[in-house]
DNA sequence: ATTGTCTGGACAAAACTAGGACAAAATTGT
DNA sequence: ACAATTTTGTCCTAGTTTTGTCCAGACAAT
């Protein structure tokens, strides 16, 4: 599977003329000679007969300046950027602005887990070939037979998890479009989606709260969530992304909710996060726990440490606390 | 490297320039100097060249004011607010304007449509009074009833539009709120997109990308497009909301769409539609036609004819035009 | 021999600025 | 309820900066 190698740092050794990199980047050859004229954006190496020789490294700036320019920063001030710079720049910028996702929510990094199987490995592999090509059914086909092999929580921590994280880096690192990941993420959200009608309610589990706080718009960690804990026994009631926190405290008290379960991915510097996390904790039932998890919850550990949030480092975890929380319900019913 | 770094508190550094201000706020260029200029919203730095430099503080700070503005309030009176109390108006007025359930009055409406049958009338009444109650099993079961009843096409149509068309109006009102909308559009995402499993693929389908651009986040008209049209032998590329024009041509390209299908909904008036849509006909082939359908695409008339963007008014005539260049596609390929 | 790339410069389109005009929408006064 | 007033979004002009494209003549590659 060559296709989406894993390759960390990017080659600088000069080889590429000037027109495969203009087709690459979706600029034009005058344009490139003109930034480099008046802003040395990239100073590539020459030929013997003086052409320019482009080095991968050059076509990723010049791609992410070219992204940076569609957000609208402005040539002179991304021009003297380093990669990294402009890295954090372009996903700063497409992000904020409710827009391009271009990074797929990853609910927990740390599940890329090294004692994975290469069983499990050559899923993740077959997926992201299947989204690269754009072969939808192929995609649904492989996100099917992968889950009758295990249960479905392993599945979800093995498979779905490491996946998206992949497709989250994968674009990033340019080496799927934005409109790749987008369909990824679309069918990820059927396919999960779909999940729940797997399950059976009786209409007296108890409830569970599932959503994302005010500016967090990616939902994929949430639903996985919502997919989990019905295995439990636990009754989603589910949300979507982006829910304010008074609303949240009006559903826990509408449905009569047990627990509340929260996503955070990205951004996880928004400064909406403390607000809505305080704001909800106080106007929530004291006997009603908070649970938060995703990418982007240990940023807010000594937030949600104070708050007396529950912050579970794995989904394994948060299953767990959800039984234990369940069985002292039970008990203290009884 | 210190000009463009990300600090993760609200930073006051200025740095960036107000066409990316205007992305990432909603609003236009011309709107952002006018409150400027007018009220002193804003102070931005200048540049060596007088260019307008803004910070993150800054933009949070318009950000909060379209949103005021957004709830009712005149722009005089906020514009001299702290970002503190900007923070504390709009969260009050969200408040305010959730917490007007005063109303328990169930759906009995002007709207009643005097050519629907009372029959959907009563289907759609009955699924916002389970949305209203929180009642995921019994709008679980509505739907999927209704489904039985009619074709898809019908279904869609008679049910699902008007449904979302009274969520919406409802939650406006402050009739729902505001996570009821949230819970019904979850359900209904996961709901719809389980009717594309329900069609059989063979391969060789005419491919459709669907998708909303830049700025529309709501996926559920497009994702009705999706299941629609697959009942009618497509294949749809469905990529989910808020898709760059340049994505949807490289999607279109790489997978060898012959037409593309986008959803205009919310904000009917974000200043990014004509710019989506102008790049996008300027990028696309004009041997692949643009659909464009939605609440909000009358808005936009003038400039989807100027385009020669097709904008079907509704569901049943885009069906129709699509059958219209199946068939002229297949009588130009024999 | 034709096509592509090089350099340097010219030119034009696009974007931004400042100031002001205008009309639609909202608010106020009667 | 109606008219007067204020508020607000959009647009226009004219001058500047920034940015994209084009040209010409020389050389290189296939």
């Amino acid at each position: 599977m060559p296709t989406l190698e894993t390759i960390s740092s990017i080659d600088t050794a000069p080889r590429h003329p000037i027109r495969l990199v203009a087709n690459r980047t979706g600029l034009t050859v005058d344009l490139i000679r003109a930034w480099e004229k008046r802003y040395h954006v990239v100073d590539p190496a020459r030929s013997v007969t003086k052409r320019r020789l482009y080095s991968d490294y050059d076509i990723e700036r010049l791609r992410l300046i070219r992204l940076a320019k569609l957000n609208g920063r402005r040539l002179v001030d991304v021009a003297p950027l380093t990669l990294e710079a402009l890295r954090d720049v372009v996903s700063e910028d497409s992000r904020y602005e409710a827009s391009q996702e271009k990074q797929t929510e990853v609910f927990r990094p740390s599940w890329t887990n090294p004692l994975e199987s290469s069983d499990t490995r050559n899923d993740v592999d077959a997926m992201l070939f299947a989204v690269q090509t754009m072969d939808q059914h192929r995609f649904d086909q492989l996100l099917q037979e992968g889950l009758v092999k295990q249960s479905l929580p392993a599945y979800l921590e093995t498979v779905i998890g490491p996946l998206l994280q992949e497709i989250g880096e994968s674009t990033r690192l340019g080496k799927l479009r934005i409109a790749h990941e987008h369909m990824a993420t679309a069918h990820l959200r059927t396919f999960i989606g779909a999940l729940r009608f797997r399950e059976t309610y009786t209409g007296n589990e108890p409830k569970i709260v599932i959503t994302t706080p005010t500016g967090q718009l990616h939902e994929l960690g949430a639903l996985m969530v919502a997919a989990l804990v019905s295995v439990d026994g636990w009754l989603p009631v589910y949300l979507g992304p982006n829910t304010p926190a008074d609303e949240i405290v009006a559903c826990a008290m509408q449905s009569g909710a047990r627990t509340v379960s929260l996503s955070l991915t990205y951004p996880a510097d928004d400064p909406r996060i403390p607000t809505e996390l305080t704001r909800l904790r106080s106007q929530l039932d004291q006997k009603i726990p908070i649970f938060v998890g995703g990418s982007a919850a240990a940023h807010h550990y000594d937030l949600t440490n104070r708050l007396g949030i529950l912050s579970p480092p794995t989904l394994d975890e948060l299953r767990h606390s959800l039984k234990m929380l369940r069985q002292s319900q039970i008990r203290a019913s009884a």
